[in-house]
DNA sequence: CCGTTAACCTGAGAGC
DNA sequence: TGCTCTCAGGTTAACG
């Protein structure tokens, strides 16, 4: 579910919920996420939250004394926010679990007024505790720069992609040179920078670099701008829907016209490392060659 | 080094 | 109704 977007939602929707708040106890039904839930993620119990962070797809707690909580959320993970009058939360449909919606309800965090629940059917998602700032930096040191941070840049893009013989959609999808996007955006910025997903990162000009840069920025700003991409069911954590899945221009439209004006082209369906990839044809030429 | 495949999971939706 | 099949906002190990 969660690229950079959905993930800047869930926080920014969270940041006044639980700043400066504490939390008192934490139910764990069921460990059994991408990794175990350790018991030490009960360290931060009673201690004040003192920011909430994102670095790109995962969310992060600190803590007082600079403890942290992360959260990734695999493919279906989502955090809710529940106020204790609405404990029963009957109005509330999850993710893939329109008929028994607690189903998979598998940590609940206690607060003194509400409660932060997280629900993740297909348990791709992790969350960990770390116990430094120090610890924290280690932990990311290894994934890339983010398409919004100013190290994002050409000459960044430019010395890496030089000698790699693979294509410029498996690379932008590789978090340990850019980190952030997903299957989503990255159609999206392809599609917009008009280059073909299948196309060798060595071959990428300077101008396609200068596009993907800024094609990069303008699609994840302006999806956090629409609340991120509810293509199923993402929701924030008050359970708003985001709106950005109606100006896809190629995720998710095959079969449908391009969008661009002026092209008479069809958006296909290809695969890629057996992920489904949208391009037009005519905007992004695919060469067999490349 | 590179792409693909499978694996980790559950559930929705299509087709029969 | 129900069965089977495909697909899904992610990541990663193993293989060729």
């Amino acid at each position: 579910m969660p690229e950079l977007p959905e993930v800047e939602i869930v926080k920014q929707s969270l940041q006044n919920k639980v700043l400066h708040r504490k939390i008192n106890k934490i139910k764990i039904a069921n460990k059994n996420l991408r990794f175990k839930v350790k018991k030490n993620i009960e360290n931060i119990l009673k201690k004040r939250i003192t920011k909430i962070l994102r670095i790109s797809k995962y969310l992060i707690i600190e803590f007082k004394n600079l403890e942290y909580l992360i959260f990734h959320f695999g493919m279906s993970g989502t955090l809710h926010f529940i106020k204790n009058k609405n404990l029963k939360d009957t109005n509330l449909s999850f993710y893939h679990s329109k008929s028994l919606p607690k189903k998979h309800n598998h940590i609940e965090f206690m607060f003194d007024n509400f409660k932060l629940v997280y629900n993740d059917p297909r348990r791709f998602g992790f969350i960990e505790y770390i116990s430094s700032k120090n610890d924290l930096k280690n932990y990311f040191f290894k994934i890339g720069p983010e398409p919004l941070n100013k190290k994002f840049n050409f000459l960044y893009l430019k010395n890496i992609l030089k000698n790699k013989n693979r294509n410029i959609k498996n690379f932008l999808l590789d978090q340990k040179y850019v980190s952030g996007l997903g299957n989503i955006y990255v159609n999206e910025i392809l599609f917009l920078a008009r280059i073909s997903p299948n196309k060798l990162c060595k071959k990428i000009d300077n101008t396609e670099i200068t596009k993907i840069i800024k094609f990069s920025k303008i699609v994840l700003g302006k999806a956090i701008k629409k609340g991120g991409s509810s293509i199923r069911d993402f929701k924030n954590s008050e359970g708003i829907k985001g709106s950005f899945q109606a100006e896809f221009s190629v995720y998710n439209r095959k079969n449908k016209k391009c969008l661009r004006k002026g092209c008479n082209g069809v958006i296909h369906r290809i695969l890629i490392s057996n992920r489904s990839t949208f391009v037009c044809q005519n905007c992004q030429i695919i060469k067999k060659n490349y």
